[in-house]
RNA sequence: GUGGGUGUAGCUCAGUUGGUUAGAGCGUCUGACUGUGGCUCAGAAGGUCGCGGGUUCGAAACCCGUCACUCACCCCA
């Protein structure tokens, strides 16, 4: 439907019962994250652009071309958070770390890329991230690993596959990316438009490509860990031994480069097949990320996962939305009299913790069952004026249509005992 | 940024080679002896056929443009 009330262009309402999922997802997320010691950080979604020019490389497609950047009445250039990690550093290098201190904090909202919408990907689309700052060490990255798995576990996405690879460090990479350009050179002219361009730009990522004609080269190229230094390769090896020693079942891919500058030793990745075209659920890895005004690196490891590629991959897998619970009660009043009385025994009932529901027009009684019907009202309240002139109220069961008056001033114990025991 | 697909009722969609007052299902509302839901039946409301132009005696349909959505490429979550 294309009407004026569109939200923007990759954004989306998101309204029952599909948030249920949502709230399903993210509470998950945080039940399990603060098991793993993880507190939650909420950071601005908008920020000084050079904390992301700076953090994720001014050369990355991010950065050149995706993020939404302006100025604000100020004459600043702001930006709206292309990702989660640049701004958690910079909150917690505000918040100073000591030399040696650790910091896991996890977080979840909304980021903004410029890019062409597609199923499993939006101009506003969610994260779930977590990040451990300050120590770098194989066991960290793995337990990082493991927990992201099994967060999938407790979505119920439990057939993820996980990719793991090394970038190595940024010692490493001069002689890596000069051996890369090396062994392509020779095949320049045969490659894609993008490759020729990521020759210049970005040598890595011309591993990445899924060009048809691109793929001999690139299956001739040397992989990457054997252009790593030796420490580089001996983290990775303990990477892996740590993987294995928690049974966590992995697949080194010798071309998982990801898409960020800030990346060093262990990336990975897991991908589903229920995504679409999109396939990636969640990636992350170690980093070493520069903030505006310093030249040392502050250094974690972390993930992010797309909400919205873990609803995709839920739903494939016919993990039910919860539907919308029905209401406790619904009272149907017959007459101004009641109407307004009615007003207040639901106050009543709210206050004693019922989902309550009253009927606030005077319809005719028949089109207020059907609206009681319609909300999946355990129990109907009926008031007319015989019931007001009696002091009573008719308690109507919805399941066995079973009525019975109650007084008045009994209906919310009356009730109570009866939902509470199911 | 580049390609493909699709825009008809609140929702999901029909609409035959252009031909009278544009349809269905679901949903909503009303009613079927007085104050009783679901099932059934009857009825009602609800549409600038995305928008603009063109062809034609006549356009929802054909042509051009435009906008929107969507899928894919690129890249990523």
């Amino acid at each position: 439907m294309a009407s004026q009330w569109e939200p923007l262009l990759g954004t989306a309402d998101i309204a029952e019962p599909e948030v249920r999922e949502w709230v399903f997802v993210e509470n998950q997320a945080r039940a399990l994250f603060s098991r793993y010691g993880y507190g939650e950080l909420r950071t601005p979604v908008i920020e000084r652009t050079d904390v992301f020019v700076r953090g994720l490389g001014d050369e990355t497609d991010v950065v050149k071309k995706e993020m939404y950047t302006f100025e604000d009445r100020g004459g600043r250039s702001v930006t709206l958070r292309p990702e989660g990690t640049a701004g958690v550093m910079r909150a917690i290098a505000n918040q100073g770390l000591a030399e040696g201190e650790e910091r896991r904090v996890f977080y979840m909202g909304p980021m903004f890329r410029g890019e062409r919408p597609a199923a499993g990907r939006r101009r506003q689309f969610h994260q779930v991230g977590v990040e451990a700052v300050g120590r770098a060490a194989p066991l960290l990255d793995a337990e990082c690993i493991a927990m992201l798995l099994h967060f999938l576990e407790e979505v119920g996405i439990a057939d993820g596959e996980l990719l793991v690879n090394s970038r190595g460090t940024a010692d490493d990479r001069p002689a890596a990316a000069a051996a890369l350009k090396e062994h392509f050179t020779p095949h320049l002219a045969g490659l894609c438009e993008d490759c020729r361009r990521r020759f210049e730009t970005n040598v890595w990522r011309m591993l990445d490509c899924k060009v048809e004609g691109c793929q001999e080269a690139i299956r001739g190229a040397p992989a990457i860990m054997d252009l790593l230094g030796a420490e580089s390769k001996a983290y990775f090896a303990a990477v892996c031994a740590c993987l294995d020693g928690l049974k966590v079942p992995y697949r080194v891919d010798p071309r998982l480069v990801r898409g960020l500058d800030y990346y060093e030793h262990t990336v990975f990745e897991v991908v589903h097949s229920g995504l679409g075209a999109q396939n990636a659920l969640a990636g992350g890895g170690r980093y070493a990320l520069f903030l505006p005004g310093s030249d040392r690196p502050v250094r974690g490891v972390g993930f992010a996962a797309g909400l919205e590629r873990l609803l995709l991959a839920r739903a494939s897998l016919g993990q039910a939305a919860a539907g919308t619970p029905g209401m406790d009660v619904f009272l149907v009043s017959l007459g101004e009299r009641a109407l307004a009385a009615s007003q207040l025994l639901a106050a009543e009932l709210r206050h004693a913790g019922l989902r309550v529901l009253a009927e606030t027009t005077g319809r005719s009684m028949k089109a207020q069952m059907r609206a009681a019907d319609r909300v999946r009202a355990r129990y109907t309240l009926i008031r007319g004026d015989n019931e007001l002139d009696g002091g009573t109220v008719l308690c109507k069961a919805m399941a066995d249509g079973v009525q019975t008056p109650v007084a008045a001033g009994e209906v919310a114990a009356w009730l109570l005992a009866r939902l509470m025991s199911g």
